[in-house]
DNA sequence: ATTTTCTTTGCAAACGATTGCGGGAATGTT
DNA sequence: AACATTCCCGCAATCGTTTGCAAAGAAAAT
């Protein structure tokens, strides 16, 4: 019931409790009879540290805080799974926040990580978040930031994020070079950094073909429920042979109204978006993609955080991940 | 840069630390003045104070730790969702762990939580683990657990799920009402309690009507990507009118094969899942499920370990909630 | 034999907050 | 005017661990 402390070892052994300590932490003044003494005693009593104690004297946390706007089934268990990995052998705990894409929420869990003094702090901002003051509050506490996913680009702020307009630019370079020319885009809230990248990347493809960009092709929506109210319009139209899609989410509305509609996959429509990949290797046919892997980004993300944290701050601003196009069989080769 | 503390304010105000910590704690001992005068000071020094030194003297850690064997796409973003809902005006934050289904990585995580001296453990066993040595090591720190989903239901330990049998059952009893007689079953690992519970379900429906079971109906997979080989064979059996699917994932799996054999849904297969409704929703058409929610799930979970914590283990060892049938239109009616 | 060096250990303060106890001043009661 | 109450506040210990410094004893050097 009681706990174990370093005190009780002490009394038990007639040594002072800073022996105990240095004992235990391998420390090169105590002699190894005493250590095997002390590490004895502590294994037979069943002694645990008090890391609460520990990390209180040693003015450090051991925390590392994770904040999500929203949990997305796409990505977050792989984000998470990546997180995890690379948390394995550091001396890190992650703490989960949820800011539910809501501003004072967010500012609200700023507070708690720094009543926490967690060491280090792995944010995607809410759809809704514009300035970044409370994270530099964060990082006048001391407390080393690195935002991810829905960075802002023009903050000084440590980022991580993939080559969003390459990855566009990959997925619809595809469709272009299977002879595609009506392509719809399909994407996410105007405002995400992550988006206006994305149909830049979309863009670039038509600039560089010297073709005009077709403005009713592009469709961004805020909600993806709204797809099932656009899509049936597009999807009707003859001259639309290609659809591409910017997320995971977005590829699942998408083909389940190109089902409701009865439509094959690539015969009647041809179809490429950015994904994990889970989604596209499970559908049949498996559409093809220009994988955008949760996981990587998990684990690089933290793995930059923790490598931030050991030589504070002394990392590069922003990180960018590549990507990397996944053929399958979800576009079909057209006559130009 | 230098953190504020209380003695910073107490040396400032010329009052004693004592006076501060009870003026910011609102202690009816402080006179009204005297409480501005400090409150005031903490403002517009932007006091914040460490949780870390707090908790470590009230001998306490505000911590509840979330053991989850997996990252799962279909169970677990909903059920965070539902975990941080349950937190959110309680003083505790969520520190998460993963074992990988990995039992010694599960005990390292049980010895962390004994370090941090976490208050509450809520754990989803993994498949692995058989013996709850460690859960009851937990219990003798004086930490409250609460095991969900992946449950031992011999064990004295508190837990929390759905009444698999039930939900089991009002799956493939909706398939008998329609006429279905030749019902192919999908389950996960046999070894889960979970799974042996539905199984119990899809067999007592047909025990209630008088027939016998078709032991090689019960198709149970450790991996859902065995049902890629597998389903093909069961697909093409004339006999199978019905399909019951005992989770998302393997209701995921199910489908993707369903459309590989040109199969239409639910004239050629009717399909009914346990499911959390996110992918019979989203599906074409609309697939029938019993809900078992990972949001409900995940709230009622904290909720009760909160409860527990609240009141010392006084609540009843084992909370079954209850699941819905949800018709949508996967099932078809057929001749008896 | 004296000094120096090295090895091994203990003392006590510190980290930031909370809290039981005691006491001085102000107020109230006869 | 003497006493009892009440109101505010400070003193000092405490939580469990780490760590700078001192020190005691043994070994080595002179």
């Amino acid at each position: 019931m009681k706990r174990i402390t370093i005190k009780d070892l002490s009394e038990l052994l007639n040594v002072s409790t800073s022996t105990i300590s240095r004992a235990l932490n391998d420390h090169p003044d105590i002699s190894d009879a005493t250590k095997k003494r002390v590490r004895d005693a502590a294994e037979s009593m069943n002694y645990k540290a008090n890391l609460q104690a520990r990390f209180f004297r040693k003015k450090l946390s051991g925390l590392i805080a994770l904040v999500l706007p929203e949990m997305n089934m796409f990505y977050t268990p792989s984000f998470i799974d990546g997180v995890n990995k690379a948390l394995e052998d550091s001396p890190y705990s992650l703490v989960i926040f949820q800011s539910n894409n809501d501003v004072k929420q967010e500012k609200n869990i700023v507070e708690q990580c720094i009543q926490w003094a967690v060491e280090g702090v792995l944010i995607a901002l809410s759809k809704n978040t514009t300035s970044v003051e409370h994270i530099q509050e964060l990082e006048f506490a001391g407390i080393e930031c690195l935002l991810f996913d829905k960075i802002l680009s023009e903050s000084q702020l440590h980022s991580i994020c993939i080559d969003n307009v390459k990855a566009a630019e990959k997925g619809v370079e595809l469709l272009f070079e299977h002879g595609h020319r009506n392509i719809v885009g399909i994407f996410g809230n105007r405002n995400l950094n992550i988006t206006k990248e994305r149909v830049m990347g979309y863009e670039n493809v038509y600039i560089k073909h010297g073709l005009p960009v077709s403005y009713n092709h592009v469709v961004t929506v805020n909600e993806p429920e709204q797809l099932d109210f656009i899509l049936p319009f597009i999807l009707e139209s003859s001259k639309v042979t290609g659809i591409f899609t910017m997320s995971d989410e977005l590829l699942f509305y998408t083909l389940n109204n190109i089902r409701r509609m009865n439509l094959r996959i690539p015969e009647d429509m041809s179809l490429v978006s950015i994904s994990d990949g889970i989604l596209p290797n499970q559908s049949y046919p498996k559409i093809t993609y220009v994988k955008d892997s949760g996981e990587k980004m998990g684990k690089s993300a933290m793995d930059t955080l923790i490598r931030q944290l050991e030589q504070k701050g002394a990392s590069s601003k922003l990180t960018i991940l590549s990507t990397d196009l996944v053929e399958n069989h979800s576009v079909r080769s057209i006559d130009v």
